[in-house]
DNA sequence: CCAAAAATAGACTAAAAAGTCTATTTTTGG
DNA sequence: CCAAAAATAGACTTTTTAGTCTATTTTTGG
């Protein structure tokens, strides 16, 4: 049974997860989680060191929900092909994210950059096991004879996760999230090309 | 010919511009921008208002710059196939982008997303154009009979920008080139699938 | 060349943001 | 229930960042 204080840091790392996701590190001072959360500095800082320590734990847990709800979503196919469409689908709706303010992973990526190396380690690792995950899949599926050997799997791992996480970030911009219907189905049909 | 203030002025914004692109418009201070160019605040504040001014023009020059040079790529190709392969080419190192710290047209997007909504709408014009044209392109190509027309044009259009400003910020983020090689070999051999 | 205008330097001010610390309140566990 | 420990409030301080303004330097154009 946790504490009222760690009840307390999990709801302010949790109310703080969408502003950081949406704002990033350096668009989020501490009075706007104070705001968010309707507490004060006192507070905060008994449960954070500063400012630093604070989000380095709020992009920890961003990158972690989003890599176990794709993960989630992912389990629930039963094959190659249906564990690759259930990924496709998580961002049919690239306006309303599973997070608010689009895809944690890019964000941070985005704004980490050269900027803030640890940062970016911890991204970079998320997308490379995104990346072998997605691999093993699609090899297993080969070696099932699901899928033809003409198959890349490397090369269409990196493709989906490239075109629908790009596909997130023009959608939000242009304020549409049509052209990700048809993102999504020509994907499909891709994978679907090398049904066997 | 221009003044010395017009130069000063041109230098200020040429030198902030990797710096804006790097970090975002939150992860610049204006310090930044006077150790980068050897100048003082009087002077910066001569020519532009306050930093909201200042980074407004900066990221306008941003988008007409890369607008610029991908337009630039794209006109060097003389038909609907080589202007396509020019603009896929154009991220074949993303680890060393035209200017510094990745494609400003996503870092912008990221960045401004729901917050900054009058950056958002430059963004989305940038990219609304850019599909446009695209589209246009492609268009030609069915019609002067190079392309099949069982290619659709804006599904191509999307998914090709898409993916490759989706893999420069997933290889920035991994560090690594290569995975963008092979995506740019398939989405020239998806291209290819369609000549007539 | 030179006086006036413009550009620039840089000290200073104001505002914003991060952090500190004491008093008060709440929680905990016997 | 209650005393001690822990959590929290919020006033205050420090640091950082944006902006102001006067003195100095440079540019301009006759």
């Amino acid at each position: 049974m946790l504490t009222k204080a760690q009840r307390t840091k999990q709801f302010i790392l949790e109310t703080a997860a969408p502003l950081f996701n949406e704002r990033g590190i350096a668009g989020v001072n501490i009075d706007d989680v104070l705001a968010a959360t309707k507490l004060t500095k006192g507070c905060l800082y008994g449960h954070f060191e500063s400012k630093d320590d604070l989000s380095g734990q709020v992009v920890e847990l961003l990158l972690t929900k989003i890599s176990e709800k794709l993960l989630t979503t992912v389990s629930q196919g039963h094959t190659a092909k249906a564990k690759v469409f259930a990924f496709l689908d998580f961002y049919k709706d690239p306006l309303n994210t599973y997070i608010r303010g689009g895809c944690p992973i890019f964000n941070t990526a985005v704004e980490a950059d050269d900027h803030y190396p640890a940062i970016r380690e911890k991204v970079a690792g998320v997308l490379r096991k995104g990346q072998e995950l997605f691999v093993s899949i699609l090899q297993q599926g080969i070696d099932a004879g699901e899928l033809s050997s003409k198959l890349d799997p490397a090369m269409y791992a990196f493709k989906v996760v490239a075109a629908v996480e790009g596909g997130v970030v023009m959608c939000r911009a242009m304020n549409t999230a049509k052209p990700m219907q048809g993102l999504i189905k020509s994907l499909k049909a891709e994978l679907e090309s090398y049904s066997t």
